[in-house]
DNA sequence: ACCAGAATTCATCGCCTGATGAATTAAAGC
DNA sequence: GCTTTAATTCATCAGGCGATGAATTCTGGT
């Protein structure tokens, strides 16, 4: 008797190979993406990982460490922003405008619209937000280019328009037909503005 | 005995004008507007226009109709857009630039923060923004530019890039010096670009 | 073979959420 | 002045939330 597996999780530890901390953090970065921070419950995460709710306390100290862990970045800001304070500043727009496509479609992409739908919902966090694309993105895409520091945070500003409105549209909002367009394309139509933004002449 | 009014608010209706239901829909803006849609709940907003949770669904359906008429656009888009589709499409940018700003600088800025916070947090209302955005706002803003519907729509596109990015870096994450510049200044700086993605070349 | 420790589930706690219905009070219409 | 209607609060519901502690079962080291 005693069907042997009726739907019913058995207690205790599963047999083979342990695998529930990766399809926990895995599934939080999808729902994290779908629905931001404060719309996904940890009941949800662990109904989508195949989980008891109590596991994600195993594994995590609460909500907050599992978000951060489901949305740090699979690769370090510096490493993906290397070589582009040695590029030559008056081609860099096609370096820029394609590390920032490159990135967003690998793998990385989940835990990137996760971090923004977390990041955007609320107030305090685009504090974070601000400090962190200020001092470590916005300061190495101006590396090299000429001019005053003040009118390099303006330019670095002005290019971070650009890049964010094109991650919004193309992968938040996916209006189309940008959506659907080749990386390269992408980098066709929008770098020659970035470049204006970054070397030309700033205003009419 | 029986102090008369030590704090807690009697019952029954209150004495004076009537004006519970505005301080609802103020509080429930701001609150919207911080915190986004999920972040926000229903008792913190009743506390903080000083009302009992209560009245909010004597006023409204719900949180979801109150928080469609906290984030209504003080003003209709096609009246805001209005004079759009008439004018000259080779000096179009700078009349797009200006309305957005004057849009974001004025009243209805909480309104449109609540707005994007609530819509970006979840996939399911970025459909709806996505809908909006091309029918009504998209169509009119490449009204009468020369060239293919296919290509009006990717100009189309490709402007909503420039003017969500400037949105989002001045207005939602405020990334200094551009947040503190006057609009002046930041359609001098920005304009041009859009003018080329309105009516220039595509691509290098 | 044993045992320490990790993985997994269960039962439960206290709290907050959105929502409802009844009771109370003031304003408006007549 | 009486009656109807609207505004306001209270008490309460069922359900979901994040979190905790104990019980159970497997793995790994020895």
């Amino acid at each position: 008797m005693s069907l042997p597996d009726s739907g019913a999780a058995r207690r205790g530890r599963r047999g083979g190979a342990t695998e529930s901390r990766d399809q926990i953090v895995d599934a939080a970065r999808r729902l994290f993406a779908e629905q931001g921070f404060e719309g996904t419950s940890l009941r949800q995460v662990a109904r989508a990982a195949g989980v008891d709710p109590a596991m994600i306390h195993h594994f995590f100290r609460g909500k907050d460490e599992l978000f951060a862990l489901s949305v740090e970045l699979p690769a370090d800001p510096e490493q993906v922003l290397a070589g582009m304070a040695g590029s030559d500043p008056g081609e860099r727009a096609q370096l820029i405008v394609g590390t920032v496509l490159r990135l967003w479609e690998g793998p990385a992409q989940p835990g990137l619209l996760a971090f923004l739908r977390g990041t955007i919902g609320s107030k305090a966090k685009t504090a974070l937000l601000r400090e962190m694309v200020t001092r470590t993105v916005i300061s190495r895409i101006v590396a090299g280019v000429p001019g005053t520091p003040d009118e390099l945070a303006l330019r670095g500003n002005l290019v971070a328009t650009q890049m964010v409105g094109l991650m919004m549209v193309r992968y938040v909002v996916r209006l189309e037909p940008l959506a659907s367009l080749s990386p390269e394309e992408v980098v066709r139509l929008t770098a020659p503005n970035v470049q204006r933004y970054l070397t030309g002449p700033l205003g009419h």
